[in-house]
DNA sequence: AAATGCCACAACCGCCACTCA
DNA sequence: CTGAGTGGCGGTTGTGGCATT
């Protein structure tokens, strides 16, 4: 039996806390000297009185030789910004497309700088003669800033639920609101021109996001020499493909997504928590994420409960690595 | 110059899924 | 089959540095 390792509970003789440059060094060597094992046996056999778990975070946050340290750069955020609509707070997928990037960095990018922004945007656009009766904002204002942000091709989650009532229906969309919008994207094979209540069809909802071609069969492309922001709009869309046949992901609205996480917390006492990749192997030394990703694809259906399996981020990130301006390969 | 507030980042915590004896 | 151990994840908290008063 493996010895048991408790972290943090009852276990004064480890160390918390920050981390020293000796400990980083003793780490640091262990790790490149014998490569990964198991964490508990890492600490062990590097000398350094902290748990596995402990040490763990400390390689793949801050030691790792693959990081890529300074600031998100705005095709970063983008993405980052674009995958959050696609994945929600699934940050360790979130990670896997951004090489360098742990998910630590994202998220904590993410909760101190890009929700920000997102507020502000919210409560700028907002209208203070807004009509309707709930409190969150406008489904507008919230489209709004969402393209605001990223410059196009977000549906809101409120949208999605429009399109498709048995999203919002909680006794079918027990797990969270990402979860909520794969199953719209699953379960919704959609009209081929969704009305949405504001009288605006799916595709006429392109008005918010600037964009000629229906946001979600636009392919992402900025081949054909468009700028970032402008016209086409990088993110205005991806191909998600099954069967051979487009489907596309209702893409949840950043600000929607925020309230109605909330919401379904609240009401169905649940979080966001079926992430799809489990394998994606952020310890691979020669920093692949590629590969990795691709190991962990599969199960795109789990079966008949409906329950909604893995994002095929590899098709997504296939549409996200055209990007020019992302260089992936440092 | 000191006090206070804010922000970004690092690290911890608790939970869950998986593996293995 | 079962339960202990481990790894991995997202949420949360702690802390140090910077800006403002």
């Amino acid at each position: 039996m493996r010895k048991p390792e408790v972290c943090g509970k009852n276990n004064n003789k480890l160390r918390k806390g920050l981390w020293s440059p000796e400990e980083d060094d003793k780490l640091m060597n262990y790790m490149l000297n014998n490569g990964q094992g198991c964490w508990s046996d890492v600490a062990r056999n590097a000398g350094l009185q902290r748990c596995g778990k402990s040490c763990r975070l400390r390689w793949i946050n801050y030691l790792r030789p693959d990081l890529k340290r300074g600031a998100f750069s705005p095709q970063e955020e983008e993405l980052i910004i674009h995958l959050h609509s696609l994945l929600g707070n699934r940050w360790s997928q979130i990670a896997a497309g951004l090489p360098g990037r742990t998910d630590n960095e994202i998220k904590n990018f993410w909760n101190s700088t890009i929700k920000k922004r997102l507020k502000n945007l919210t409560s700028s656009a907002a209208s203070p003669n807004t009509s309707d009766s709930y409190s969150e904002p406008s489904k507008e204002v919230a489209a709004a800033a969402a393209a605001a942000i990223v410059g196009g091709g977000f549906i809101s989650m409120q949208e999605q639920a429009m399109m498709n009532p048995m999203c919002t229906d909680p006794s079918l969309s027990s797990a969270s609101s990402s979860n909520t919008s794969m199953q719209a994207m699953f379960l919704n094979q959609m009209d081929s021109s969704p009305t949405l209540d504001h009288g605006l069809s799916m595709y006429g909802a392109n008005a918010y996001f600037n964009n000629n071609a229906p946001p979600c069969m636009t392919p992402i492309g900025i081949t054909s020499g468009d700028d970032l922001h402008g016209n086409q709009g990088i993110l205005g869309g991806v191909n998600i493909g099954i069967g051979g046949e487009l489907h596309i992901p209702p893409l949840e609205s950043i600000i929607i997504e925020e309230n109605a996480r909330t919401e379904d917390i609240a009401t169905h006492g649940n979080t966001t928590n079926n992430y799809p990749f489990s394998n994606v192997n952020k310890m691979n030394s020669n920093c692949n994420k590629a590969e990795n990703m691709a190991a962990g694809i599969g199960n795109l259906w789990q079966g008949e409960d409906l329950k909604v399996g893995d994002w095929d981020l590899e098709e997504l990130m296939k549409d996200v690595s055209s990007f020019p301006f992302l260089d992936f390969s440092n």
